[in-house]
RNA sequence: GGGCGAUUAGCUCAGAUGGUUAGAGCGCCUGCCUUACAAGCAGGAGGCCAGUGGUUCAAGUCCACUAUCGCCCACCA
């Protein structure tokens, strides 16, 4: 036990160390995470200002009558030797043995025969025809080997479920929950027959100086050779241990410091609600919002079941309980000590959660001001410009595990000191898991990932973009190697198109106008797949939809601009052309701006070599062009990239060898221009010979007889061959146009029906008219090419 | 006992306000070392979206119930 061996000088000074070197990794792991803080303003809950404002709260809360000190059933940890929060309390079920022992006239079950020992009472129910004679009678028990308890026989209706068990209940004031709420309601004494050593008190009689488990054993074979034991049988017992020590939970009867959550004494938006209902109101009112939604519901639920918040711990690292006395009589709550001699200060402290509770602004006040004895709260807030200017946070970000022990508990205290809400919007992000599925915590160094170690073996990039990609809000994530890797991938493809892009513009003309005077349809498909892109990405981020932002933006660089754009440009006369520099340029800022968040160092260093202006981390988020608004342009485009797949996928299944080249021929249905313009690309992609572009069909079906042919709603395409497998061909197309009619069945049906025709929106009712026309168009193509190759 | 969630491709998971042929990564099959990238390129296979009912012109998406799994809370007679 290090309080004994050091005392509490020497053990604070220890802890002080060890903090200072918690601090220095925590630091550096947050930088080589690539976190943009504001290191100036980096704060600690034991920094001055911060503790003169727990102990600010604490004296006001005293005076406000908001904090009390009394005896209660508290969660005492006989193995750390301190009291836990209710919320710092595991619950497990476990065999375990249950007694029903002759107690009086009654029959009494409990799972702790020891704590027997000290029962001041037999509650049963008012109505129970069992027990009436015997209510407001005192009864004397004597055990067997002593001690003898007198017990009182109370009536109550509220906790006494006569279909439970034997119908009367043992009370056990000093070791129960309950107990000691029916015996406060009934006015029962209270003796305490467990000590915090967890040994047996002198109360217990000639059980005294035993543990409980010793005492259980004695006294249960004590019991039995009396004859008062009915029966012994197994369950399964739900018990509560201790979240750090894992050890059972002894409820033991303390003078502890508790804050009432339900005395109404917080004027808030005009009337004096309780701490509780504050917490409730601005969750309800909108003024707080919770993301993901069903955390509110948690939320709720946490509170209705909230009861006062035990603050004091006994423990020596922390905040100490501002509280002094002198001799059994004076009390005093302040700061600092009253004058005169002889004030000893409370040696609890206080529960971390109290002076996190205050995070928000405790951070944003001046030092200078918290120094200053004469001020109070209220003028120390008054005179802090941080606290002025950002003041309340705009969102609060953290994991869900904490929204009772810190997110409810900020809200409670911050409502209360300022009168304001703390944040707007919590976000709550998911436990990062291992992958066995276990929550990495601090206090299971095995289960945790050092992200020092994966960065040096990863880099920061993927596992910051692994971590962001596979995680939505609230919903735990597993952080796998393989996300990791796919991550890597798509950094280093941001770095190696970085290099074509470089290239490319070295060796293009000086970039002509503005990417809004762009005329070539590739170009003008580039800039309005951008604008769609940035579009969906702020609509995901405003929607704290940070997955699915990234995971668009990464489709987007590689899907369109790497694997079509860039190819299509490297085409001579494309790059040639001024406003491609021009358009390039745009577009590949654009997506380094976009990434950035995500990705910062390998984007920062890329837009360094690039020779961009200034720093990517200060350079402005993409604005929606207005001006880049080309429909026809983006339709076109796509076709000719269903082309290329098209003729690629021909290629492919008649096993053209990938250096010859393919004569086709593309009849257009839409979009003729495009194609036209497009056909030095299609040419180059599909690794065809100069394509033919017939605007109207001319060739007659026999000069495609050697050849495959493709039907999309677009266009129709065909690849010559040698030798064309007309049987293959047929069966493909025969499949195709099934399923078109059947597509085209489902719309018409719709088209045909009266109650689609009143209900559905009429700009729904016209694209399905536009999209029937179209497959009508392609199973027209198909039936004349089928009827070709008959 | 109370509350909250999950169930979508072989695996890990996305699918905002209901809308026409449901997506990604990894894995798998085929072919390519094409002058940014084989950590890559091109093509492909693979899903009655857990089940049943309902609401709706229209359901992976909304509602009810069921099954399975997970988490949180709970006054351990």
């Amino acid at each position: 036990d290090p309080r004994k061996t050091l005392g509490r000088e020497e053990l604070v000074r220890r802890i002080i160390d060890y903090v200072a070197g918690a601090q220095s990794t925590i630091r550096a792991q947050i930088r080589a995470m690539g976190s943009s803080c504001d290191w100036s303003r980096e704060r600690y809950t034991m920094d001055a200002a911060l503790s003169r404002c727990v102990t600010a709260v604490f004296s006001r809360m005293f005076r406000d009558g908001l904090i009390y000190r009394g005896p209660r059933i508290v969660n005492w940890d006989p193995a750390l030797q301190t009291t836990v929060s209710d919320d710092e309390i595991d619950h497990v079920e476990r065999e375990a043995k249950f007694y029903t022992m002759r107690y009086g006239p009654f029959l009494v079950g409990t799972s702790r025969p020891e704590t027997k020992l000290g029962d001041t009472a037999v509650a049963v129910h008012p109505e129970d025809p069992r027990w009436q004679a015997y209510i407001g009678q005192t009864i004397a028990v004597p055990w067997p080997k002593g001690p003898t308890i007198t017990v009182k026989v109370v009536a109550d209706a509220e906790f006494v479920d006569p279909e439970t068990g034997t119908g009367a209940l043992g009370v056990t004031p000093g070791h129960s929950q309950v107990d000691f709420e029916i015996a406060r309601k009934h006015s029962l004494p209270l003796i305490q027959v467990i000590g915090e050593d967890g040994r047996m008190t002198e109360a217990a009689g000639p059980y005294a100086g035993m543990t409980v488990l010793e005492c259980r054993e004695a006294f249960v074979r004590d019991l039995q050779e009396a004859g008062l034991m009915a029966r012994i049988e197994t369950y399964t017992q739900p018990i509560s241990i201790c979240h750090r020590s894992k050890q059972p939970i002894e409820p033991l009867p303390k003078a502890q410091w508790f804050i009432d959550v339900n005395k109404p004494a917080v004027p808030w938006r005009g009337k004096l609600l309780s701490l509780k209902q504050v917490m409730k109101s601005v969750v309800e009112s909108g003024e707080i919002r919770i993301v993901p939604d069903h955390e509110e519901k948690k939320y709720y639920h946490w509170i209705d079941n909230l009861r006062d918040w035990c603050i004091s711990r006994q423990i020596w690292w922390g905040h100490r309980i501002p509280a002094w006395y002198r001799g059994p009589e004076e009390f005093y709550v302040g700061h600092r000590p009253p004058q005169g001699e002889g004030w000893v200060q409370d040696p609890d402290t206080l529960d971390t959660w109290f002076s996190s509770a205050l995070w928000t602004w405790s951070t944003l006040v001046d030092p200078k001001r918290a120094a200053d004895p004469q001020l109070d709260l209220k003028q120390i807030l008054a005179a802090s410009p941080d606290f002025q200017r950002f003041h309340p946070t705009s969102v609060m970000e953290t994991g869900w595990d904490i929204l009772f022990f810190w997110v409810a508990r900020m809200i409670l205290m911050t409502t209360y000191v300022t009168g304001q809400v703390p944040f707007r919007v919590v976000y709550l992000h998911g436990m990062v898991l291992d992958k066995d599925g276990e929550k990495m915590s601090k206090t299971k160094p095995e289960t945790s990932i050092d992200p020092l170690d994966v960065i040096r073996e990863d880099g920061a990039d993927p596992l910051r973009l692994a971590m962001v990609l596979s995680s939505s809000a609230g919903r735990d994530t597993r952080l796998s190697k393989e996300q990791i890797t796919a991550c890597k991938r798509l950094v280093n493809k941001i770095w190696n198109a970085a290099k074509l892009v470089e290239r490319s513009l070295a060796a293009a003309p000086a970039t002509e106008g503005t990417p809004a005077q762009a005329v070539h349809p590739v170009n003008r498909w580039m800039l309005m797949r951008l604008k769609t892109l940035i579009t969906t990405a702020n609509n995901r981020l405003s929607g704290y939809a940070f997955n699915d932002a990234a995971e668009h933006i990464r489709a987007s660089f590689w899907g369109e601009f790497c694997d079509f754009y860039l190819e299509a440009i490297k085409l001579e006369s494309l790059k040639q052309l001024g406003e491609t520099a021009a358009v390039l340029q745009h577009a590949f800022d654009c997506y380094l701006r976009l990434f950035h968040p995500f990705i910062p160092f390998v984007t920062e260093q890329v837009w360094q070599e690039l020779r961009r202006p200034g720093y990517l981390i200060r350079a402005a988020w993409p604005e929606i062009e207005a001006a880049h608004d080309w429909p026809a342009e983006v339709e076109g485009v796509d076709a000719v990239v269903r082309l290329l797949t098209e003729i690629r996928r021909i290629r492919s299944e008649k096993e053209i060898p990938p250096n010859a080249k393919v004569d086709v021929l593309i009849q257009p249905r839409q979009h003729a221009p495009i194609f036209a313009a497009c056909r030095e690309i299609i040419s180059r992609l599909a690794r065809t010979t100069e394509p033919v572009i017939e605007n109207a069909p001319q060739s007659s079906a026999t000069a495609l007889r050697n050849a495959v042919v493709a039907v999309d709603a677009a266009f129709t395409v065909a690849v010559s061959l040698s030798q064309a497998d007309l049987a293959v061909e047929r069966t493909r197309l025969a499949r195709q146009l099934e399923t078109e009619q059947q597509r085209l069945a489902r719309l018409e049906q719709k088209l045909k029906d009266e109650r689609f025709l009143q209900q559905a929106r009429p700009e729904f009712i016209q694209s399905t008219k536009a999209e029937a026309a179209k497959i009508g168009a392609t199973i027209a193509s198909l039936r004349e090419r089928l009827d070709s190759l008959a």
